[in-house]
DNA sequence: AAGATTACCTGACCTAAGTCAGGTAATCTC
DNA sequence: GAGATTACCTGACTTAGGTCAGGTAATCTT
């Protein structure tokens, strides 16, 4: 990998964190520290104790005493579960939400500044430009692992893929259309980012040299970062380690996106070999059998 | 201002905040703390006490402790400073160059894992964003305020200037040729970045309604960023909100970039009007007089 | 209904990071 | 050469942010 590109990148994480520095800075005002502040933001107007706690990664000892603090102030009011007896929720007061909202008020107030010294289509531009960044890091970030043919999280991907196309096929999707775990004869792929699964698709073997690309589907919140390229090229190297070097695959209509994204990666379209009511085109490519890296 | 964008952009710093988290506890590794870390990292090979203080911005107190807890595990050596009795200067033993390098080590191995899950086109791209995007917040961070016509700092700025066209003209530059601070009747504008002076630029005035830019000058640091069409934009309201409506300039041949920019800013050549034996091009550009914004 | 688990709390303790007030020696300014 | 300033150090103190070991009550599991 080339090694200005990587002290580039280091580079401006540096940058970025000096900047941030400068911006939280500001961002604070307020004498509270950073943390009940922080707290303060996320419990928004009422939460889960035990949601705050996983999602801040605080100990609970020290999230108790947190939320003591800002009871005494009269930010919080921390009141019983009405279904759960143990658990407990946080809520703001009414002074909590106006703390809460002069916090949002500071924030907001430092970025206009910082963009009062550009010109509009400069920060459009900025826009762009970090929207960019943030699609590539995410991209960056989301690891791909084959999981078992009954992984239950690869399911629960498989079941929203069945839902959706329920969704958009004009005839609709019979859920048992799915490939079962003892038919998945080459692997199951499964995306997370940050520990969730945000994608998931399988190839099966149809004969020694040849797989069938299946069930390849991007969660809403991940579409449009590039994962359904990335998660197809898995597929693809994973089945040519296995000895496959033609890929084929049967798609509908009405998946425009999936189209495209197999067209563009070298697919090309041939007469329907398989009997899914549902793959109204079939696709194929050939490439030769390679390890992969 | 558009409050999305506002939005946006506090967006992906929240977003950037969480991923450089995860990259520097990574980065951190070591069961060292992160100031030690720091500026361990800061002394490089040798350096200042006091330079350290100011760049790291450390009570000298805690610095001295933080040296001196270093110094007992044997990665820093503090010694006096040859030319100043009261300075000291710290530098990195064996041990500490060896611990630095490992530090760095690790740094580089997570973007190294992180630029592995893009394609090298994307990486690029990927490097290009941040490179708009630094380009843009440095943009927006810069100040540019007007100064005393005897300003020093300003002044450090117009020998600069003076400085670089002596080395660029191939007949040299009279320093004497700067305009005398009595001589400014307009305005001296001065950039900064960080409170450090960056670029410099100057008006007087010719006639009630025609001003004169001189002295436009970008340190070599801040090039590249659209500094001087700021600069630029700034001279030209601030003249205008005094009356002006008609600015001229003379520049020299070698001047392509300045010659660019005044070109696209609606300047346009004419004849000769100075006897400033260095303003080989004269250029002018009417525009309404209006108050500044 | 017993035993395990979960949700939260309390008290005791700890470290990193920093502030502040003063002290010493060297150097600069006049 | 006196007085101010600078560079650094030491010791005393504070705060934020956190860990850990237990305890209680509610709930889930079998």
């Amino acid at each position: 990998m080339a090694p200005d590109l990587i002290e580039q990148i280091r580079d401006f994480n540096r940058f970025y964190t000096e900047r941030l520095g400068l911006l939280t800075d500001r961002y604070l005002g307020s004498d509270r520290a950073l943390g009940p502040s922080r707290l303060l933001w996320e419990i928004g107007d009422h939460r889960d104790v035990r949601e705050l706690r996983d999602h801040l990664g605080l100990d609970s000892g020290y999230l108790s005493r947190l939320l003591r603090g800002l009871e005494e102030q009269d930010l919080v009011r921390v009141v019983p579960h009405p279904r759960d007896g143990r658990a407990r929720i946080a809520e703001l007061t009414e002074a909590g939400r106006r703390e809460r909202d002069a916090l949002d008020q500071r924030s907001r107030a430092g970025v206009v500044a910082l963009l009062g010294g550009l010109s509009p289509e400069q920060q459009e531009e900025l826009a762009t430009a970090q929207n960019q960044v943030r699609r590539l890091l995410r991209l960056a970030t989301i690891t791909i692992t084959p999981v078992a043919t009954d992984d239950p999280e690869a399911w629960r991907c498989l079941k929203w893929y069945a839902a959706e196309l329920a969704r958009r096929f004009p005839e609709g999707y019979d859920q048992a259309t799915l490939t079962r775990p003892e038919d998945l004869t080459g692997s199951l792929l499964l995306a997370r980012e940050r520990g969730e699964p945000v994608g998931c698709g399988a190839w099966i073997r149809l004969d020694p040299r040849t797989a069938e690309i299946r069930h390849l589907w991007i969660d809403s919140k991940a579409r449009g970062l590039g994962l359904g390229r990335r998660l197809l090229h898995h597929l693809e190297t994973d089945a040519a380690a296995r000895g496959v070097d033609t890929f084929r695959l049967g798609t509908h209509h009405t998946l425009g996106e999936a189209i495209a994204l197999y067209r563009s990666n070298g697919y090309h379209e041939i007469d329907s070999y398989g009997d899914s009511p549902y793959n109204q085109l079939s696709f194929e490519k050939h490439q030769p059998a390679v390890k992969s890296s």
